[in-house]
Parts: C-alpha cells; sequence; structure tokens
DNA sequence: TCCTTTTCGACTGTCGGTCGGTTTTTATTG
DNA sequence: CAATAAAAACCGACCGACAGTCGAAAAGGA
C-alpha cells in the first residue's frame, strides 16, 4: 500500500516536468514510461488514462498554489495587499516561467483549459472573501461579489495571458472595468498596474 | 483550373458538415474522403493537413456571418437594435444549433478556440462602429470603444457559453458590468436578456 | 506528342491503450 | 518461523486508429 503510493508520486513528478517542459499533448506515455524505467502496463496500472494523469498532475501544481493563496488571506494586511498577494500567489515561479510559456502554446489548450477551470473554481472563493472585507471596508461597493470576482478573472486570464501583447489602452480599460464591476472609487484599482506590468517586463 | 476549385469546395463542405455533427477531433481524414469518394492523396493534394483545413472551413463559416452583420450595421436602426441585431447574425441559426453544441465539446477545444479568436477580430470592429453612434447619441460615455468591445465579448462568450450553465444573478451582473464598461445609464443594457435567455429556453 | 493537373492507394511511423501472464509483497495460518 | 494463499505491482508484446508520405498512374489540354 505504501509502494504504490510512492510510484505513483513519482510518475506524476516526471510527467509534470515533462509536460511542463515539452507539452502535454507533445509528451508520450511511452516517454514517460521510458523516463520512469517502467513498462506500459505498469503506466496503466496507475493511470486510466493519459488525460485522466493529466487531471491528477494539475491537481498536484494547485495544490500548492492553493495553500499560499489561503496563508494570505489569512495574514493581516489591508484588503488590497490581500488582492494582490492572492493574485501573486498564484502567478508561476520565476522558474516555473516555462509552465506558463507551455501553456499557451497551442498543443497545451486543453492543459491550459483545465488549469485555468479548476485554478478559477479555487481562486474565486478566497478572493471573494478578501472582497467581502473591502465592501464591510466601504472600499467596494456592490452585491453578488463572487461573480463579479469571477468576471474580474475571465477578463484577466484573456486579456492578460501572454500569447497576444496587450497595449496600455488595454490595461487602463480594464483597471477601469475592475473598479466599476466592485463598485470602487476611480483609482482604487491602481495597483492592477503593477501585478500586470511585472511579466511582461521580464520577456 | 476550374475544376480543382470546385473540388475543394465540396471537401470543404463534406468537412464542415462532418465537423459540425461529429467533432473535429472525432472525425478523421479517412473518413473524409470516404464521404467523399476521394483517395488519401487527392485529399492532401489539396490540403497541407487536417488542421489546415480546418481554418479553411472556419474561414468559410465566418464570411457569411460576416455579411450578416455588416447588413445590419448598415441598416436603419437604433443603436439598440444593431447591437442585438450583430449580435443575433453571429448566433447559430436555428438549424445548426448542433455548431454550437458540438463547439462546446471539450474535444473541440481547438475549433471552438479558433474559431472564437477569428471570430472576435471580426465582429468587434463592426460592433464598435455601432457603440460609436451610441456615443455619439448620449447613450454610452466611454474611450477606447474597441477595446470595451471585446471584454464584453470576452465575458459573454465565456459565461454564456453553455457547458456550464448561468444563474439568474450572472446575468443581472453582467449587464450591470456591461452598463458600467460602456458608460450607460442603468436599464439601457436590458436587452441583453433576451439575447442571453433565448438560447437556454430551447435547449 | 508532351506537359500539367489531378488522382490513386499501399505504406509508414507514432500513438494511446489492452491483455494475459509473471514477479514481488503482504497477510494468514499450522 | 516457515509455508502458502491472496493481493498488489509489474511486464512487454500486441492492437487498432490515426495523420501524413510517395511514386506512379490517369485525365486533360496545348
Amino acid at each position: 500500500m505504501k509502494k504504490g503510493e510512492r510510484r505513483k508520486r513519482e510518475l506524476l513528478q516526471i510527467a509534470y516536468r515533462m509536460f511542463v517542459s515539452k507539452g502535454y499533448e507533445n509528451t508520450s506515455v511511452d516517454e514517460i514510461i521510458e523516463a520512469a524505467g517502467i513498462a506500459k502496463g505498469t503506466y496503466y496500472y496507475y493511470f486510466q488514462s493519459k488525460e485522466q494523469m493529466l487531471e491528477e498532475v494539475i491537481g498536484m501544481m494547485l495544490e500548492v498554489e492553493a495553500e499560499k493563496a489561503e496563508a494570505v488571506l489569512r495574514a493581516d494586511l489591508s484588503v488590497p495587499e490581500k488582492i494582490v498577494g492572492i493574485i501573486a500567489s498564484i502567478q508561476p515561479e520565476q522558474q516555473e516561467r516555462t509552465i506558463d510559456e507551455a501553456l499557451h502554446r497551442p498543443e497545451n489548450l486543453l492543459m491550459h483549459d483545465k488549469i485555468r477551470g479548476r485554478l478559477f473554481d479555487l481562486i474565486v472563493p478566497i478572493l471573494s472573501r478578501a472582497a467581502e472585507d473591502g465592501v464591510r471596508e466601504g472600499l467596494f461597493d456592490c452585491d453578488h461579489i463572487p461573480e463579479r470576482i469571477r468576471m474580474i478573472l475571465i477578463l484577466s486570464s484573456d486579456l492578460f495571458d501572454g500569447h497576444n501583447p496587450y497595449t496600455p489602452a488595454v490595461i487602463d480599460v480594464f483597471i477601469d472595468a475592475t473598479e466599476k464591476i466592485l463598485g470602487a472609487r476611480p483609482g482604487t484599482m491602481g495597483f492592477i498596474r503593477a501585478l500586470v506590468r511585472a511579466p511582461q517586463d521580464v520577456q
């Protein structure tokens, strides 16, 4: 019962690295089992299919980020600081920049989409709790917070996902839209600029 | 020189029907050539790859919708009517409902994504021109219209794309967000409700 | 006739997934 | 502490489906 768990984790780790570096579609099961030094049968003893393995790899990735985001929520910070922190916590680390890059390659659409969906389900409740604090403090003024948070995330993931460059106008309009969606005073969400600019600068 | 063009169109038509009914990923080149009664080599005489064929099929689909949308723009209608008309014109026809259905199946992510991108590039300028009329009439009050229109389209395509059911709250918030993004008075965009409800009712 | 366009279909390589059987571990007894 | 039965882990040859290739053969026009 112990050995199986370890092996499975090992396989997930190997696959994770390969999916990130070469892309999900471009990584064959044969390559995974060769890297792991196991036979085809063993692979399918642990995973029902390649796609089901992808789900588990994604789950593993998101576990870490969820933990970080919740830690930020619990910390003693202002509402804007929390929002910045939560969003930053789900951004790929410096050394994991390749993940992000890989995800935007067309051959990884499926993986990208799955991660996106699960990341949203994970992060919407957390960000919503921060936003609710914002409403209590009078920073924001709106109802249906989770729905609004989700919309903001949809917009940002589409606008700032790297594969189409965004103009300053897009950033301005996005900040304006964010403030209005949440019922905040103009300028309140200006801190978004720092979040959105950062990845672009590296390039 | 004539025969080739005709054959190519015929193949695109056949593929279009099959992609729509069975999905792009689930339609094999072998099935297409069997339906067309041609050999493998002939297929690859006309198309460099299956994916390149998909591009052409999509192009064919969008030509029709672009024409309809521009006709609405030229028509003598009020700004809200034009917006409704343009959006309606890119919505799948009654008898083509299966397209929409097919597009949302996970196996058609690639096709869905490609259509989405190209549809946006096509429809954003057209809708923007309608919105500019709206600004001139005092109905809307904002700058950077194309960017704002694009954001609204991003939101609607994500929220109302069928695979996740939307609550009344989502519709309310979307309408509210739309009005605020365009700087319209509350209630101005209430007509969206009809557009968004319709597909759901049929089901 | 000669040249171009169009058509053919056998073939290739890769891939995800299956299957029957073998080895290793673990739990259970005498 | 063996002996053994049952369960867990592992193996790799094999399969069918698939996108794409290629050299050669018709068809058509000048």
